[in-house]
DNA sequence: AGCCAGGGTCTGC
DNA sequence: GCAGACCATGGC
């Protein structure tokens, strides 16, 4: 079903029911949890051992337990007004990704890329994780940026009853010392986490401004940050503000920009362009780029 | 053992 | 503007 905005964009609209403390989304063709939760852009989900349709994860501050089974994703302990105000736009369920396919497979390339992919959906996390695990993430592996941020949560996170712990807020952070953050075993890292929080907290980054601001003003302001650079302000701008006009270029990117594409994005992908980088990259180091 | 990992900073040209 | 050393840590 399709409505429009008033930006005239047309507006994906799934039906969602509760049932019980579920929520059900029918009729989403477009998607894969194996391939959503684990690619590198979100760190704190994991696979039910021995099935990779059961996912569990925390955000925004709750444990959340996703299954996903013929064309149907169900959300578990929630209800339709927590989905609507969090889950539908954390998963991006109200984008065509159908359509997305449809305009980028213009190109051959991006034919491939997109259909091997197929189901990967952007996650529109919280600012400040994404800032921080993408400060963590720098001349980094993703085992050991999941287990620094794992480290992170339960020493400075607040406990869940179902148990897990919260990303620790900027603040809680901010009023460490860099002692405090050794165990964490960041590396040259722990200076920077530490300065990020500083400055979210001081406010004088402030990150709910970065959804509106003019993407080379809100690059600015994030590259204020010791350790936040160009790839690391373009990650939290695309994976924690939404901001999908961001084309982050890590080692893989670049590889698979130069090997693919000659060095330039095609223009179908232009105007989803973070969610293509993150089509390439998965698809690069699914097949790690041995064509 | 040595290289690499979703980079950034600092120095020196 | 651009190359190169260096940064901590762990997996392979």
């Amino acid at each position: 079903m399709q409505t429009l905005n008033n930006n005239s964009q047309a507006v994906y609209t799934l039906q969602a029911l509760q049932t019980g403390s579920h929520v059900v989304v029918k009729g989403l063709s477009c998607f894969d949890l194996a391939s959503t939760l684990d690619c590198g852009q979100a760190f704190r989900w994991q696979a039910e051992p021995g099935d990779e349709s059961v996912w569990e994860g925390i955000a925004h501050g709750r444990l959340m337990r996703v299954s996903y089974f013929n064309n149907t994703l169900t959300l578990h302990g929630t209800d339709l007004v927590e989905y609507e105000t969090v889950w539908r736009d954390y998963f991006d369920l109200g984008r065509d990704y159908e359509q997305i396919l449809k305009d980028i497979s213009k190109d051959p390339v991006l034919a491939a890329a997109g259909e091997f992919t197929k189901g990967l959906h952007l996650l529109l996390q919280e600012p400040w994780e994404t800032l921080c695990s993408f400060i963590i993430s720098q001349n980094n592996n993703i085992p050991r940026i999941k287990g620094i941020i794992s480290r992170l949560c339960e020493a400075f996170g607040q406990p869940l009853d179902c148990g897990g712990y919260t990303f620790p807020g900027a603040r809680v952070i901010a009023a460490c010392t860099l002692e405090d953050l050794a165990p964490l075993r960041a590396g040259f890292r722990g200076k920077y986490i530490l300065d990020a929080a500083q400055k979210v907290a001081g406010g004088e980054v402030d990150l709910n401004a970065l959804y509106v601001l003019p993407l080379d003003e809100a690059r600015e302001s994030l590259i204020r940050i010791k350790g936040v650079g160009k790839k690391v302000a373009d990650c939290a701008l695309l994976f924690g503000l939404g901001r999908i006009e961001c084309f982050p270029e890590d080692v893989w990117i670049k590889r698979a920009m130069a090997q693919l594409f000659d060095g330039k994005l095609p223009d179908c992908a232009m105007p989803y362009a973070g969610i293509v980088q993150q089509f390439i990259f998965h698809y690069a180091r699914m097949t790690k780029l041995n064509i």
